[in-house]
DNA sequence: CTGTTAGCGCATTCAA
DNA sequence: TTGAATGCGCTAACAG
């Protein structure tokens, strides 16, 4: 542990005092601006440097009015979201120019009211709120005093903005993938259906189906997010349709329980079935044996366009609203293969 | 988006005008001060009620020289620590009263010096360091003026104050649970022997069996951290010592390899052979077929652990030191039974 | 009990 | 080009 070495922080009086001018002066050397001479700045940026003069936010927050800091408020327990979704945020800022308080609210609303006035009382520019799951939340408000973006969760509020991965979108191009690999009779295992997500996946694939002329060989199995879930059901699932060619997880959880299912029941995947999951949750995905082919969102440039819009709330004053869905992505790897 | 609703947010000036009081009396009676009278008190709270004041923390931090924030600086990419441990510390805070700002540097020192630059800019009570291996870190310095903890990853200062888990007393632990269950013939598959994680599991395993007056069936196999070589160190293991009942792995990323591949030939866990993970990684481990027993950290106590430290830091000005090694547990779940 | 005064550290007037 | 004065919002010290 570390401790104070010089009795107390160098202020701008202090840099100034060294230095020989006024503290305004000091004030605009250090920052850049044009009206002081040459000599007059190098000067004080010696002082500054000598006194390892360090700028005090908190005072400079008081004055400008705006703190360049940001406030992410989420509900992800397991930080499967918000960590990539920070980082965007961090990476579109530019990293140490805005600052982001991270709170926890652990799913409960009077946590999360803390928190918020919290936020507010460190006078915030602006706020994220990240949800565990794409179904609307209760939106925050619009009393709040400070732009607010929802990402991943949805506010229930058409007023508010918010970013939430294509579901949907993405549950097509599991479909179009497997498709395009020569599969036609496929199948689908999800997560537990109260979530939108796992619905709007099914969703998206039963469109893409239909485009095609074709439906599910089987009525899709939805149970929960899990290894267990996926195997259990698959093994119901190659039991009762042993001709099918194709299944499509709701999750990469669930698609690993499918591979389970399979190599114990001998079927060979890719070649013989071609599995794909959902979520490109990596530790999972890449160390599955085959690899698994799995179609995700982004979160890393969701964080980052929830930066941006926020971003663009402070400078025009223009509040965006609306549910805007992201794109999702497909990731190949070795659990889908065209039929040869 | 929510934007602005009254022009500005209502100041204690406001309160103070609307409750025809002074500022400093309105101040004293919002901070609950006794010396004000009861009937003056309930006006201006009524006031701030009716105003939705929120004191401006920014304010407050500027006189109070303490802002009630510390900095997070992590390089824990995927979070597995740093999230416990901010939840950790926030509950040890209590909720509200204090808010983190969590930096992620990415592995990267010039980052990590952005990131600390801007912290203490903005006048964070304290720091906690939490580094993604338990491998000394370079220390931040003694310059720092706030109080520094170092979580996961120690310094490699002395004269800083580290938490990090005890991995040795882990690998014990993992023995101890193993010859407990009446197993003798012991196999140890690790991870990555640069890492001092890997390599502390081991000492401590070996220190455990050789206080029994046993040893390792088959030198430790140090590899990688994942599922992969879990597989594949298991299959030469399987193969060349077919009469092995336990295996140790050093994480529970491995260990679900080893259960793979113990599946595949035939094996039976956990009645021929009992495996034991680490970590606790709970996804992992409750997925597994049998459910994983491991030995794992508690992070959310190491975070309110430095919590505390920080907080016995700001009132004493005692700088403790040192490397503290908090206490593993052991979660038993399927993979591990008595012989019967 | 209440109000006046002063100052936290900085940036922005506006004079000089 | 520089500096003196002013205020951001709040709290502490003191006087009334």
């Amino acid at each position: 542990m570390t401790s104070d070495d010089s009795s107390r922080a160098a202020t701008l009086n202090d840099v100034a005092a060294r230095a020989r001018v006024s503290a305004a002066t000091a004030s605009k050397a250090l920052n850049g601006r044009s009206d002081v001479a040459a000599a007059t700045r190098t000067r004080v940026l010696a002082a500054a440097e000598e006194l390892g003069f360090t700028p005090n936010a908190v005072a400079r927050g008081l004055t400008a009015g705006r703190t360049s800091t940001v406030g992410l408020l989420t509900s992800d327990l397991d930080g499967r979201f918000v960590l990539p979704i920070l980082m965007g945020a961090e990476d579109a800022f530019g990293a140490g120019r805005i600052d982001v308080f991270l709170c926890d609210a652990r799913g409960d609303a009077v946590r999360e009211q803390h928190h918020l006035r919290a936020l507010l009382s460190r006078r915030v520019d602006g706020i994220i709120v990240v949800g565990d799951r794409t179904d609307p939340r209760p939106s925050l408000g619009q009393a709040i005093p400070a732009p607010v973006v929802y990402a991943y969760a949805p506010s229930d509020d058409p007023r508010d903005l918010s970013l939430t991965p294509d579901n949907v979108e993405g549950g097509r191009a599991a479909i179009r993938h497997l498709l395009t690999c020569g599969r036609r009779r496929v199948a689908h295992i999800g997560g537990d259906p109260s979530y939108a997500a796992a619905r709007d996946r099914v969703l998206g694939a039963e469109l893409e189906l239909q485009d095609a002329g074709l439906s599910f060989v089987a009525p899709p199995m939805l149970g929960e997010w899990s290894e267990h879930w996926g195997r259990a059901a698959a093994r119901l699932l190659f039991d009762r349709h042993p001709d099918i060619d194709a299944v499509f997880c709701g999750s990469d959880q669930i698609a690993r329980g499918v591979l389970d299912a399979a190599r114990d029941l001998g079927r060979d995947v890719p070649r013989e079935v071609s599995v794909i999951g959902f979520d490109n949750w990596v530790v999972l995905a890449d160390n599955a044996q085959p690899r698994l082919t799995t179609v995700g969102a982004d979160f890393e440039s969701l964080g980052r366009a929830a930066a941006q819009h926020l971003f663009r709330a402070f400078d025009d004053n223009a509040a965006e609203s609306g549910v805007i869905h992201t794109p999702v992505q497909l990731f190949v790897r070795e659990s889908t293969i065209p039929v040869s």
